[in-house]
RNA sequence: GCGCCUGUGGCGGAACUGGCAGACGCGCUAGACUUAGGAUCUAGUAUCUGUGAUGUGCAGGUUCGAUUCCUGUCAGGCGCACCA
């Protein structure tokens, strides 16, 4: 038969949604398998050559397990809220909700040509009132078990967007979508006590499937770090903490520095002989935007603070302080001790204001640099401290510090709380109301869905304030508390928020009466397998990480951690090995490969093109190679005659089911479609095949090439549909050859390769391999030493 | 600077717990069929001063045997980036 996928493609395309073919059962009896890929927001472009890969490897899984009698769960749907949607609409002029539904609709139609198998059943929308009811319920839930706060504070702002940006959406220090500068500015913001949850986000990761790098990206990002608060004492009597890692090196504190934001700056506004220069310093300092404090951090900078000093708790010491804003505010306690000899940042500080050096830990050279080795080295010039190893001089020092009440032993993160409010159109609108006499206060859930008002004007405003602040008889309400006059918060919320609970959404997508239903989230929760993108691991991957967390401490779901498995594919490049993009001309358009090529061709190639996890360049000449492929498969429908078994094949078709069925699993898609190729190449030689073998070899390639399979299926008078069809089992006593090739080596050098029993003893391999002339000419005049021989793998003989 | 990952033919990439390096595909070469071939089929295709030797970024090490393990080093990618 001939492959002409433009007629066969539509045609079973069209029957599996005729006939429900891959919607999940709620027979909550069977088992059960969640395979969940990142649903996309529809953008103005359209689908990208991209997307077919992350889909089409967990669509081929997903079809796999269908096969193996599981009740799949594959869902699709869209993340419509947020910038990108309404950036596009301001550019292009066109109400948000309106380019919603026109990019669902395209992008749709896209993925549909592909022959995905998502269960549509199910398809979510973030934009959809029935959707987000349930977005704004959670904020209520996190605002009540008071995880959602509203707090002034400096804030990333991209200039651009005009927008504030969460600290995960500053990509070196411009916008993460943009690429304008962020500047700081203090607003007043929803956050979301994430860090609450810190330790939790880390220490859940153990036992979890997730690839390494996404394990390790998640951690770093949390940044925890083991030190103490040690507590200095100005010469004003002002309480002075510090948080650091290395109380052990207390003794070689010389000076202080205190960030420019820090609030003692202002309580010793009188006693600072310098103020005025200290202020505009700091005034400097918050000009800066968070890229050029970057970019200027090779040079330190600071202000001496006249007037006042430090004291050091351990030796009675008076120390001078300093502001510079090499200092976070944020971070620690906003303050540090300067140990100039085994800190880095500390010891250029020093060479450049001409501070004093003490050396603590003897083994560097602490006049050229820094030495900040914690491994080895023992304590020096530290009383008390003398003599002991870094380790055992931090517990001491600890265990003195507490005793003294002077500091404590502390954990500290770097994950800061997720600013959750945007000013913003296109967005759930936080569901509070502000009123002057009780405050902030939620709104009753039985107002949710708190609709978000249509507007004219939905473009974003130069005060930075929400669109929605001028839609006034939206904006005045009343307060739920005492009933007098009050005001919506015009803020909403990001897209990270509707997107931190879809896949919980999927598993019950109708429920108007909660987010699922607890059996159908007890059932298809955790997702089981999860393919995302690696630029989403400290976004949504953490976000919603946490909000499963939060939802399983609220009794909605009964497991601590909603992947199960997590992977990250790799990117597709153009073809000159460049990320694909508009201004580099390397872009490829999905539908015009689906034209020329088809979907099975397409997707058959992107899962052959390289290591799942890894980046590969699109190479135009390569995908004919898959399209050559599926035209010799149709060949074979042709070819096939009869009932049974070929007898030269039979142990082809035992290898190639073992083979396939481990590498979808294994994610090594690119050698399940190798051994197919193989397996083709073997029929061929072979010249013959029986109806029961061509029926087997379609259902391996069933996942990878659907459409084409179905055909052959049905003609060759297959029941039912392939794609339901019983995975095809192997024997594994018929996997094994009785007559191996086994390689002989002299001095671990190839020198013949002979074919014996399988069975054959240490002793029979080794005289088998001496017996084989070119074997013993290498052998001659040597003397034999050794005899390696692995029974059925290898002979090595030894000699000198 | 710190952390993680990757270096294999002309190209994309294979190689199980250390055991025949280069599976599979592209490209290329030759031939067949063709009016024609950027279609299809057949054969070949790591390198070389070629009966044999050398080859998995580079230099060492462990081993009967190393793409695989260890040490150092170079190159590329990703992440974080003054986090005390």
């Amino acid at each position: 038969m001939e492959h002409q996928f433009s007629v066969i493609e539509p045609k079973w395309q069209k029957k599996w949604e005729e006939q429900h073919a891959f919607e999940a059962k709620n027979d909550y009896t069977l088992p059960k398998y969640y395979a969940l890929v990142e649903f996309p927001y529809p953008s103005g472009q359209g689908l990208h050559i991209g997307h077919p890969r992350p889909y089409t490897a967990l669509d081929v899984v997903s079809r796999h397990k269908r096969m193996q009698g599981y009740n799949v769960l594959f869902p699709m749907g869209w993340d419509a809220f947020g910038l990108p949607t309404e950036n596009y609409a301001i550019k292009n002029k066109i109400h948000p909700a309106k380019v919603t539904e026109q990019n669902i609709a395209r992008f749709k139609k896209q993925l549909q040509m592909l022959g995905l198998s998502f269960d549509w059943s199910r398809e979510v929308d973030t934009s959809d009132p029935s959707y987000y009811k349930w977005t704004q319920w959670i904020f209520l839930q996190l605002y009540k078990h008071g995880l959602a706060y509203k707090k002034e504070m400096a804030v990333n702002f991209c200039t651009s967007c005009k927008v504030v940006l969460a600290n995960e959406e500053v990509v070196n220090g411009v916008c993460e979508r943009c690429g304008s500068e962020v500047i700081r500015k203090v607003k007043s913001q929803w956050m979301l006590k994430i860090t609450e949850y810190a330790q939790r986000l880390i220490d859940d990761l153990e036992g979890l499937d997730f690839i390494e790098r996404v394990k390790t990206q998640e951690i770093n990002w949390i940044g925890r770090s083991e030190g103490a608060l040690v507590h200095f004492k100005a010469t004003t009597g002002d309480d002075l903490c510090v948080f650091t890692t290395r109380p052990d090196t207390l003794f070689g504190a010389t000076y202080m520095v205190i960030s420019p934001e820090h609030e003692l700056l202002e309580t010793w506004k009188d006693k600072l002989t310098n103020y005025e220069e200290a202020v505009a310093y700091r005034t400097e300092a918050g000009k800066k935007s968070d890229f050029e404090r970057t970019e200027l951090a090779k040079e330190k900078t600071g202000v001496r603070l006249q007037g006042v000093a430090a004291i050091n708790p351990v030796n009675g010491q008076q120390i001078p302080i300093f502001i510079s804003d090499y200092v976070l505010a944020s971070y620690g306690t906003g303050a540090i001790m300067a140990v100039p000899a085994h800190d880095t940042r500390d010891w250029e500080f020093a060479k450049k204001f001409g501070l004093p050096i003490v050396e603590v830990v003897a083994g560097g050279d602490v006049m050229n640099e820094a030495f900040t080795d914690t491994e080895s080295g023992k304590m020096v010039n530290s009383g008390f401290l003398n003599g002991l190893e870094v380790a055992e001089a931090k517990q001491e020092i600890i265990r003195w510090l507490a005793e003294k009440g002077l500091g404590e032993k502390k954990i500290n993160y770097k994950l800061r709380d997720w600013v959750c409010s945007r000013q913003r159109y296109w967005g759930e609108p936080v569901p509070m109301v502000y009123c002057e006499h009780c405050g902030w206060q939620p709104i009753d859930e039985s107002e949710l869905p708190l609709l978000l008002p249509d507007v004219e004007a939905y473009e974003p405003t130069d005060t930075g304030e929400s669109p929605l602040s001028k839609v006034t008889d939206w904006v005045n309400t009343t307060c739920p508390k005492c009933g007098g006059p009050a005001k919506r918060e015009t803020d909403t919320m990001p897209n990270w928020a509707g997107s931190s609970w879809y896949f919980l959404r999927y598993c019950d997508p109708k429920n108007p009466d909660a987010l699922a239903s607890r059996e159908a989230l007890n059932y298809w929760m955790p997702v089981d397998w999860y393919n995302g993108g690696m630029e989403h691991v400290t976004l949504h991957l953490l976000y919603s990480r946490f909000w499963a967390k939060f939802l399983y401490d609220i009794d909605i779901l009964a497991c601590k951690e909603p992947y199960k498995k997590r992977t990250a594919h790799g990117m597709i490049l153009g073809e000159n090995g460049e990320k694909m993009s508009k201004s580099k001309g390397n872009v490829i358009n999905p539908d015009e490969i689906v034209s020329q090529f088809g979907a099975d061709t397409l997707r058959l190639y992107e899962m052959f093109i390289g290591d799942f996890e890894k980046s590969a360049p699109w190479s135009p000449s390569s995908i004919r190679g898959c399209k050559r492929f599926l035209e010799r498969v149709a060949v074979l429908a042709d070819m096939a005659k009869g009932r049974g078994v070929t007898p030269q094949l039979e142990k082809s078709f035992h290898c190639t089911i073992r083979k396939v069925t481990q590498d979808i699993a294994d994610m090594k898609f690119n050698t399940a479609i190798a051994a197919l190729m193989s397996l083709l190449n073997d029929i061929m030689d072979a010249k013959t095949l029986t109806v029961d073998e061509l029926q087997t070899y379609v259902l391996l390639l069933c996942p990878f090439a659907p459409h084409l399979c179905e055909e052959i299926w049905e003609q060759s008078g297959g029941e039912g549909l392939a794609s339901l069809a019983n995975w095809p089992t192997y024997d594994e006593a018929k996997t094994v050859e009785n007559m191996p090739e086994i390689p002989v080596q002299v001095n671990g050098k190839l020198r013949a390769v002979l074919r014996m029993p399988a069975t054959a003893s240490k002793e029979e391999m080794a005289d088998l391999a001496k017996a084989d002339e070119r074997v013993a000419a290498a052998l001659e005049g040597k003397q034999l030493v050794k005899e390696v021989v692995i029974p059925g793998k290898l002979v090595n003989l030894v000699v000198k």
